[in-house]
DNA sequence: ACAAAGCCGACAAATCTTGTCGGCTTTATC
DNA sequence: GATAAAGCCGACAAGATTTGTCGGCTTTGT
């Protein structure tokens, strides 16, 4: 239960462009991870996820790189973390994925692990970038 | 950022004990991990770190077993996931445990994981092993 | 044409979690 | 006191996941 380093470049990387992909400028991958100190192959994948979930925009070719995809303000901490950790990425029934496990449902544990997750996704979708960057969380 | 099994087999296990060993009864590893479908071996593991750490009474020899240390109102969950998850479980920073990183001193994202964290402790250590079974939280 | 940069899949290394085992000590009971 | 049930403990092994690397491809501005 910690946060994965992955998880962590993400939130660096999309601070970092938040701060200087600035008028349809783009940053690349190897500035970033300079900047940060991330081995860019890694940071790669990473961004590369976040590109797809629509949280950042690419601009192929030379000259090319990322930039938030939107206004810092529409991008909510949650949607960073769902996409790099995985939708349910908190509880998972003991049972495993596939059969639902019938003696988990509605077990005490399990009641409590879902509600934990509640509260965590709340706090998660209720900071965006932009509070974040303006340290209001 | 899962809760580990570790941590969903300790809860599971002083649910058991807070139902089952009333009056100064004993209840042995091998009753709790038949019951609840875990390895003896390894739930012998988890329930240990517990009885260190002042969560659970233990009687050695025959008819030996472990109990609650006290009444399951006093018990936090925050201290089963601190025992079992370690104390900073989530955050950490990347520049490693020895070495502080003094580029993450105060750094953005940081402080942000940092109150994370802390709601997190916060709802943890707001409900009791008794709120949890009467389904309070 | 060239070089900068994204894109993509395969693979490798490292780490962490999970689980197993064997032998020891403690203690209730006969 | 012998026995068996049970906790205690450390070493080790298997498995899973995370983290990181690489090579080659495509796209695009100059």
């Amino acid at each position: 239960m910690k946060i994965s380093t992955k998880t962590q470049y993400g939130l660096k990387a999309i601070i970092y462009l938040a701060g200087n992909s600035k008028k349809g400028c783009f940053c690349s991958i190897k500035q970033i991870a300079e900047s940060e100190g991330i081995s860019p192959d890694y940071l790669e994948k990473i961004i590369s996820k976040l590109e797809k979930a629509g949280i950042l925009k690419a601009q192929k070719g030379a000259k090319g790189g990322y930039s938030l995809a939107m206004p810092a303000k529409k991008i909510k901490l949650g949607e960073l973390v769902n996409v790099l950790e995985g939708e349910n990425y908190f509880v998972q029934c003991l049972g495993g994925d596939k059969k639902s496990c019938s003696k988990c449902k509605g077990c005490l544990a399990q009641n409590f692990w879902q509600k934990f997750q509640e509260k965590l996704d709340n706090f998660l979708n209720s900071v965006s970038l932009e509070d974040l960057i303006k340290n209001k969380f």
